[in-house]
DNA sequence: CCTTGATATGTTATTCCATAACCCCTAACA
DNA sequence: TGTTAGGGGTTATGGAATAACATATCAAGG
């Protein structure tokens, strides 16, 4: 299950912080958000939630499932990909299709876009805005009579723990 | 296999073109290259470029599979997937990771990133530079202490046939 | 109270994407 | 001629995602 073992359990944009306040804060957000919207943050969902954010980094279906199942809340694939679906369509977690994985937002708000940065050494993933690439883009794609819709900015690369620990 | 009928099938870049003089300049072009590289281009990963190519549009590597398995060239996933392999690893197709798919490149040079425009409507790609927006998500990542190695760009939307076509 | 509709969940089975592991062939070269 | 490295053929399996159908829950309206 855990592909990506040298990760530092409470890292966020490459940085220590407080996290079970982070856990917390952002559940309770969300929860206050989903209550205003008319959403239902029901047990399955909000689990779904409490595992990414626990873990902070990239996790596949089949790795939220294999917790999901252990606590009884669901064993079959369905149960996973449902309860991502409404969070990812809601802007709550992102998909990292590089990784054909998930990772908690970190600044959870309306549906947006993000970039990641993603490093290969410890699987630690920081999610940075896209608007300044976007923007770069979009010059090309208007020139090509190209209306972006979506977008999906992945890099690969080394965090500075990796970089110092002379990862590859 | 084909889930984008309307496409067009002599789009590049959005614009009709010699398809013809087009597959056969790159593959002389890719050939060359091997060539001064010492890289051997074999017959499956040949046909593989040349079946890129001539639909100019993302395959799955099983749609990739059907046809050499149609031309008597290979019938197994290994096949095709070390044909792509080999040529993704030089530069003369891309993987779209969005869709689980691959493309040749228009401007096979050497191992390069690139960013793609992906039309919903018709499933045609187009690449474009990626050098502006590397350039904007650097500023981030370089704060962030983060060493960027390698970049997914790709934006969905709509071509402009089918904005044209008022398709969604 | 009951029914209807909307939404969420449970479950089985399947499809699609990708790779491991093994064997054989051939070209290049000592 | 023996050896070795790369490419290809094949079987089998692993991992990601969804189709399709059944069940449950709850709110609104008759």
């Amino acid at each position: 299950m855990d592909k990506h073992a040298p990760q530092t359990p409470d890292m966020i944009g490459f940085e220590t912080h407080d996290h079970r306040a982070c856990i917390n804060g952002t559940v309770a957000a969300v929860a206050e958000r989903c209550a205003a919207e008319g959403l239902q943050l029901t047990p399955v969902r909000k689990r779904v939630l409490e595992i990414l954010l626990a873990r902070h980094r990239a996790l596949g279906a089949y790795d939220i499932l294999d917790v999901l199942r252990e606590e009884g809340l669901g064993s079959q694939p369905p149960v996973a990909y449902r309860a991502l679906d409404f969070l990812t369509k809601h802007g709550f977690v992102h998909r990292i299709e590089g990784l054909n994985a998930f990772a908690a937002c970190t600044h959870p708000g309306e549906d947006h876009d993000a970039a990641f940065l993603i490093c290969t050494g410890c699987g630690a993933v920081a999610e940075a805005p896209v608007e300044p690439a976007r923007a770069a883009l979009s010059q090309t794609a208007r020139a090509a009579g190209f209306t972006i819709a979506r977008m999906v900015l992945e890099a690969q690369g080394l965090c500075p723990k990796c970089t110092a620990d002379g990862r590859t």
